[in-house]
DNA sequence: ACCTGAACACCGTTCAAGT
DNA sequence: ACCTGAACACCGTTCAAGT
């Protein structure tokens, strides 16, 4: 019989936020030696390629030594993804124009994704309650309510600003997966073969070369200006 | 050595668009059979419950039978999540107010994918190629050109209004996994416990009536009010 | 053209046992 | 307190073989 296990406590999406961290007294492993693995075999392989018994080779550790400080291979990606969080730059108190606080956020927070291409689907996929990622939601806070938001309008705005950066750079690194070019040189041709289905769309079709970082521009600043009308 | 197999073509997500379906005369499977039990099977037991065993079972033959009519398991998602999008209603040409159409399918968009709570992070980390979602891109493309909205404008614009609902819809949905009460209130209790860290967090936290629905709304309107403020 | 069955190389997770 | 090692019940995918 085991004395005590990382498993203790309830079995929701973050529950390892609710635990206290093991003592970690020098030599063996911690949460953070374990993340900083986890983060880099994401780095290389990406989230399919995430298997306890790779990530404890990378430690030189069995794989089932890992259940000792984590409770599921889940908590692997909490711990991991927070530690994204962790790179966005620290905003150091709101500015005198509340909009370039957010804009800046924004764009921070889409860098942090990008830098790591299995990030933004994860963050879409379980909730953000890591200590990273609740200090810059109150970075965030503190902008919106200096500006004047409060209540559900509040709570909608931060909403809407985290929701669309998750939601562009997922779709964006959704298209990176098995080499971007092809891809979309293949759903270029499909929907010019098709283009009598859609003919807007094979119009229009976005250029090959990388609009990216423009498209992104201009959608936060149709989001932000938006939230400027509301005060 | 097998006459034809349904992996021809590149390894690119959503290849199975790319493909000629199979004849299927009548008697056996089809890609519509399998993109039904799929959805069934997804809806029951989630993402992580999705095998080819199980799927197999559901449509009374043996896995690897389903080989002959897809390449990969990521097919499956591709076909299951491709039919969720024909379960929005389709717009039926540009209404007299075009910042009505784009509201309408926003909030259509994310209706259909929280009928299946794991197709919102689906749609958020492979591209949306299928025929249903192009149509619907397509819809979108033509409510924006007859606003005005043209080259890089057009395509940002297309993509914030997707983005915010995939975004929206991922993170709402990542709540419900384990159910969403417990979550919460974990949470919350978690933040009252750490407000000097995170005090306007704490102070502004979410209740615990599902404010979603006014959420969202709101941040559709954000968006919306963005988006007319640039024509 | 479509389906089967055996097989391969993996998985996450458990539990008793070591130190 | 932390780590090991064997074991369980699964996986996706392949390939030769059937009809």
């Amino acid at each position: 019989m085991s004395p005590k296990r990382a498993d203790t406590g309830p079995a929701v999406p973050g529950a390892i936020w609710l635990r206290e961290r093991a003592p970690g007294r020098g030599g063996g492993l911690t949460r953070e030696r374990i993340a900083e693995a986890t983060v880099a075999l994401l780095d290389a392989d990406g989230a399919a390629g995430l298997s306890l018994r790779r990530l404890a080779e990378a430690l030189g550790v069995h794989a089932t030594t890992l259940y000792w400080h984590v409770a599921t291979r889940d908590d692997l990606l909490d711990l991991a993804l927070d530690a994204v969080f962790g790179e966005i730059p620290e905003a150091g108190g709101p500015g005198a124009d509340w909009t370039g606080d957010i804009t800046g956020y924004m764009h921070g927070l889409r860098r942090a994704l990008l830098r790591h291409p299995w990030s933004a689907a994860l963050a879409g996929s379980r909730p953000l309650t890591g200590p990273n990622a609740l200090a810059r939601a109150e970075s965030v806070h503190v902008a919106l309510t200096g500006a004047g938001f409060r209540g559900a309008e509040l709570s909608a705005a931060a909403a809407a600003i985290s929701n669309l950066v998750i939601g562009s750079v997922a779709v964006e690194t959704s298209w990176q997966h098995e080499g971007e070019a092809p891809a979309r040189r293949a759903v270029d041709e499909h929907l010019r073969r098709h283009a009598e289905r859609y003919p807007t769309l094979a119009a229009h079709a976005p250029t090959l070369d990388d609009a990216w970082d423009d498209h992104f521009d201009r959608a936060v600043r149709f989001l932000v200006d938006g939230l400027a009308a509301a005060r």
